[in-house]
RNA sequence: GCCCAGAUAGCUCAGUCGGUAGAGCAGAGGACUGAAAAUCCUCGUGUCGGUGGUUCGAUUCCGCCUCUGGGCA
């Protein structure tokens, strides 16, 4: 059975992923899924630069507002729902687009990258108990002995990957970094057009900082405030988000507001820069410049469109060979 | 006009009791396989304002000049 086809417009924050994909899907008879780890949350929509109902254009978007800002999300989570919007769409002979500039639930979906079953409270509340008690510098010495391969390639002092790490053997029995290596050498599971959007940096710096003003502009102030009302705090991964956290310290006084807005636009570049990093490391994608196409996006369109249908001809040209 | 204090990395500044210099921030690169907008790692040569002098040797000491603060008139 030949791979499915999916379209992938990926790349850093403020590049215009939104508008392109929907005019895409328009043309494409496609739906969107969105892969982004702040969008899923409901009322966080300014801060969060999710597509308004008028952006979507009557364009289905799914994974937008699926869990409540105190609830927890994770990659695995993502993936079982992404497919389960794949399977809908293609049941509609619809083409499923994935949007969105969070790689690493890109990658967990196109490599179909396996995850246990299983949740892993109880495996992570055992070894958070102990960093608290005994300090991580033992948990990494236990790593060091029950997964040496691991701990040589996570540092000493990232404690989330140490954690997960440790959780991972006490709840599996095997090493991660087995794991890890099992998984790094799988194919995409899908037969994908992989785009990254991109512009120069400085201007892209620029970009950012006009979408933070904006934002502003649109009230995410108030958006933070009603938040923080419902009684949604600093701790949840939610409010981590960039534009949450920021605000929140200026609301309780630690930061001034012109500190919370340079603070903002800072981690956003700097958020920009890793995403970028992320999608680096991928092989199979074409880097659209948008400077290239003077930021005219039905051109890309066409790009992509052309793209596709020479997809589509191929995969015909496979099934027919596949016959004789 | 006079007096004082500055002038050192893109920015803020430290420092060299004379042997050509280093932090923070900004910036750059990278890792990531169930928190990922999170978490973590690596990277600092710049006419030490200009010019003369003292010296084996000056960014460091001295003179003059320019600029920037502040004060006095």
């Amino acid at each position: 059975m030949p791979k499915q086809p999916l379209i992938i417009i990926a790349g850093p924050t403020a590049t215009g992923k939104t508008g392109l994909s929907v005019e895409l899907a328009r043309r494409l008879n496609g739906s969107i899924i969105s892969a982004d780890s702040m969008q899923v949350y409901c009322g966080m929509d300014i801060g969060s630069a999710k597509a308004t109902l008028e952006e979507r254009a009557g364009i289905k978007h799914y994974l937008l507002d699926i869990r409540q800002p105190e609830e927890s999300f994770s990659v695995w989570e993502f993936q079982k729902a992404a497919k389960e919007a794949i399977a809908e769409i293609t049941t509609e002979g619809k083409l499923p687009i994935l949007v969105g500039g969070t790689g690493f639930y890109i990658q967990a979906l196109l490599y179909d990258i396996q995850f246990e079953e299983s949740a892993p409270t109880q495996a992570r509340e055992k070894w958070a108990g102990l960093a608290v008690e005994r300090g991580y510098e033992y948990l990494y010495k236990e790593l060091c002995r029950l997964d040496p391969e691991a701990a040589e390639k996570i540092h000493a002092n990232n404690h989330k990957r140490i954690l997960r790490a440790l959780e991972y053997y006490e709840l599996t029995g095997e090493k991660i970094s087995l794991h890890n290596q099992r998984e790094a050498q799988k194919e995409s599971a899908y037969r994908e057009l992989f785009y990254v959007l991109t512009m120069n940096r400085a201007l892209l710096y620029q970009k950012i900082e006009q979408r933070v003003d904006v934002m502003l502009e649109k009230g995410l102030i108030e958006e933070v405030q009603g938040l923080y009302r419902k009684g949604y705090r600093k701790e949840m991964t939610a409010m981590q988000g960039l534009g949450y956290k920021e605000i929140l310290n200026y609301l309780d006084g630690t930061w001034s507001l012109e500190k919370a807005v340079e603070e903002l636009k800072k981690g956003t570049r700097h958020f920009a820069k890793r995403q970028i990093t992320w999608f680096k490391r991928e092989k199979n994608v074409e880097w659209i410049d948008l400077e290239n196409y003077t930021f005219d996006y039905p051109k890309i369109c066409d790009k992509i469109e052309r793209d596709f249908e020479i997809l589509i001809r191929q995969n015909k040209r496979k099934r027919e060979n596949d016959y004789e």
